[in-house]
DNA sequence: CTGAAAGCGCTTACAG
DNA sequence: CTGAAAGCGCTTACAG
């Protein structure tokens, strides 16, 4: 008898459920149970595992759960860019909310492309990630049928939608882009533009509000809306804002991200425009910078971290296959008026 | 007989080697080594079972292979920050280049916390990751110790260092930061300040250079430090931007990171202060925006997006036990002149 | 409430 | 070059 257990050759050195069971005198399927806190264990064993796991430093083997339940601890995670403020404080809200259960997040970076978001999420499917979290409603059909296919649970982030069985967190982007042209309205402006980049869903969401709002004020005017299909960017704003400036002559310009419309007021200097006595300017997501400039920027502040944690914490209860209150969770925004208009 | 593979209880009704054997009437070990690219394997074989795995969509199984063969096609990231576009840029490139190797990438976010990044850190070698990629040289003892029992190869990036075993990519922020400074010399400056906000090891390098090249020209004046830990940010670029000349009314100002010299000249008009005229600026890293400012920002291009591929390629070669050539490739940055100095 | 057996889908180590 | 057996470290499904 030797106190040296013998290990097999293939053994990892790893300290096993095994290893517990032995120090708590139980079986291994009871550790298991115990630790993953399932109910049906004797309260006394429960508290003997856990003791014994936080004196040998015992660490669950993800892979092997993940083979013998069929579920990984993994969540994906699926976002046009990083390169936007916008995303990377979600990302964080829900990576902290995640990490917190002992969930790992998986990001996938779609660059507004439907195929990468496809090709994406295929390679993340594989890993049997325990959730998902998407980015709004636009995708592909394949990607849409994928999503259904694999029954993971999946929580759509930043727009919402009553229909039945989505589950979503965001607020309403055209509530919000009307809310913001009644501020420019309301400051007198009549002739006002909408300039947008990307295009992607949220901002024609956005452009919708602001027709509402110049339709129901009679002064809508087709010919004031400009919609470039690039991504958005600093120097685009400033291209834009000199061309929209010169040709249609406005009074205020609604930019559909900030990034543009920052782009917009360091060129003014240059393009000799004076923002907002020439015309006024707003943007849309309150970045960092906004706050900053002159003028500073006038903005819709969007409550992408409260997504974040909202997302995490429903999705959260889907894994668990807990019953959920609401399955789709509207989140407050606010104009935040500035000097630019 | 009957065609329907009997299944049991248990079974994920995933495709397994089994299925792809069946089908190519080889043993399942056969179809893992050639799937594998095992040589080793007649290459009729190989053809066999690569045409069967193709035609019915196999995918391996991850949690299965980790588990047998004690390795994941995870490699770890950790970086400080998600929030400077320099971080992104990094990221995506080594993203971009692992997942065409199959390799996923999970991301930590230290937020310049030595202990965020051991916890990080300790959360991620559970997952016994196949690699590791880590920014910088700077952490705790224990976090050290943590990567060196891992024995998971591991790669430094943004900085160099030719110590034995170290495996790193970057470049050296002590040059560039002496260049800049030089070129600030060379435009007649003479009372030249550094701000610098975080304060973490390659600020601090940059600093370095920056006395090094004043030393050199006969007008260090220590006084012309200006060090803050807190975070960078545009707000205290500002901030800062407004003390300094005020206080120490230098000829030129060095900020150790664009999000800080941007947020100086953002504030200059308010400020009543003519950049370059009353002062010269220059940043470093040439972020989006510091070309588009009036005016214009000079500032350090750094390569970030080399960075990441190249760590990529260093950390494949280690994981795969190739022999690398060389354990430290430094990378070229250049000084970008532009309005502001 | 507890456990022995079987299995998750791969790879390793050993034979031949 | 190929394969049968054993094993990676867990959880499921079945008994009791």
């Amino acid at each position: 008898m030797t106190d040296a257990i013998r290990r097999s050759r293939r053994s990892s050195g790893r300290l096993t459920l095994e290893d517990v069971a032995r120090a708590a005198g139980v079986s291994p399927i009871t550790v298991s149970r115990a630790l993953r806190g399932e109910r049906s264990v004797d309260p006394v064993l429960v508290e003997r595992v856990r003791e014994a796991a936080a004196r040998l430093g015992y660490v669950p083997d993800p892979a092997a759960r993940a083979l013998a339940s069929q579920r990984s601890t993994h969540v994906a995670v699926l976002i046009p860019l990083l390169t936007n403020t916008l995303f990377v404080d979600l990302l964080e809200a829900v990576q902290r909310t995640l990490r917190a259960q002992g969930f790992q997040t998986l990001i996938g970076v779609t660059h507004y492309d439907p195929r990468e978001e496809e090709q994406l999420l295929r390679e993340q499917l594989m890993h049997r990630p325990a959730g998902l979290i998407v980015t709004g409603f636009e995708r592909s059909e394949e990607t849409r049928a994928l999503i259904q296919a694999s029954r993971v649970p999946c929580v759509h982030v930043m727009e919402t939608s009553r229909a039945p069985g989505v589950h979503c967190v965001g607020f309403s982007q055209q509530d919000a882009g009307q809310a913001l042209t009644e501020h420019l309205l309301a400051r007198g402006a009549r002739r006002i533009a909408y300039a947008a980049a990307q295009l992607d869903a949220r901002v024609m969401q956005r452009a919708e509000g602001y027709r509402r709002a110049l339709q129901a004020a009679g002064c809508y005017d087709p010919a004031l809306e400009f919609l470039r299909p690039e991504p958005s960017s600093f120097a685009l704003g400033a291209q834009m804002f000199g061309r929209i400036v010169a040709e249609a002559k406005p009074d205020a310009i609604f930019f559909c991200n900030d990034d543009l419309a920052q782009g917009a007021l360091m060129a003014a200097p240059r393009l000799g425009i004076s923002v907002p006595r020439d015309v006024a300017v707003a943007g849309f997501n309150d970045l960092p910078g906004s706050d900053q400039l002159l003028p500073s920027l006038t903005s819709v502040r969007t409550p992408r971290r409260e997504i974040g944690e909202e997302a995490a914490h429903m999705l959260l209860q889907l894994m668990r296959g807990e019953a959920i209150s609401t399955s789709c969770v509207e989140l407050a925004w606010s104009v935040v008026t500035r000097e630019s208009s």
